[in-house]
DNA sequence: TGGCCGATATGCT
DNA sequence: GCATATCGGCCAA
């Protein structure tokens, strides 16, 4: 089926699910996002915790917001939400093209290694810092799914604040996504 | 200018 | 399960 890009424009929960089963393409490899998380005006937020780069996330929806983490990794979101601060964290896709490109990148491991994580999916596309502020729709290929996936919500990986919040989705059951059942 | 912390991944025990 | 590499962003001083 075919993207509606004005997703983007609603509420970031909402954009967090839906982009489940979501295919992404980007150069000459593609996956299915099988793995997002929801980022808004809470306390975990960059929008928050970097007030100075996270302002994006109030003023705009749409875009692309490439961040670093400690020191080596860099990871994906999409902005969300034209009523506040919003985007949503790509945390792990499904392979599905452009498989040799994606070990190539990544190195000799098991495939269910390759993109399960934020940082495993950036560098196994092979994006970079230079997609920041960029329209998602002008950066990437999107195509949805012909019927939505079976979603799990969870709590956020990997943050100490507002670690209450099911703000975690992933695809029931499927071996990519960063941390199984 | 210095120090703290982090939306991680990997390798080792 | 646990240590740790590695450095940008931010703020206090």
């Amino acid at each position: 089926m075919r993207f509606d890009p004005t997703l983007f424009e609603g509420p970031t929960l909402e954009a967090a699910r839906r982009l489940l089963g979501v295919t992404l393409t980007y150069g000459g490899s593609a996956g299915v996002i099988v793995e997002t998380e929801a980022y808004a005006g809470d306390p975990a937020s960059h929008f928050v915790t970097r007030p100075k780069t996270g302002a994006m996330l109030g003023t705009t929806h749409g875009l692309v917001y490439v961040y670093r983490i400690y020191g080596i990794h860099q990871c994906v979101n999409f902005t969300t939400d034209s009523q506040g601060p919003g985007a949503v964290l790509i945390r792990a896709i499904e392979p599905v093209a452009g498989l040799d490109a994606m070990r190539r990148r990544r190195g000799r491991m098991p495939d269910t290694n390759l993109t399960s994580g934020p940082a495993k999916l950036f560098a196994a596309l092979g994006l970079d810092a230079s997609l920041h502020g960029r329209p998602v729709t002008q950066c990437f290929g999107l195509r949805a799914p012909e019927s939505p996936p079976d979603v799990v919500a969870g709590p956020r990986i990997g943050i100490s604040k507002a670690t209450d919040l099911p703000w975690r989705f992933h695809v029931r059951g499927n071996r990519y996504v960063s941390r199984p059942r």
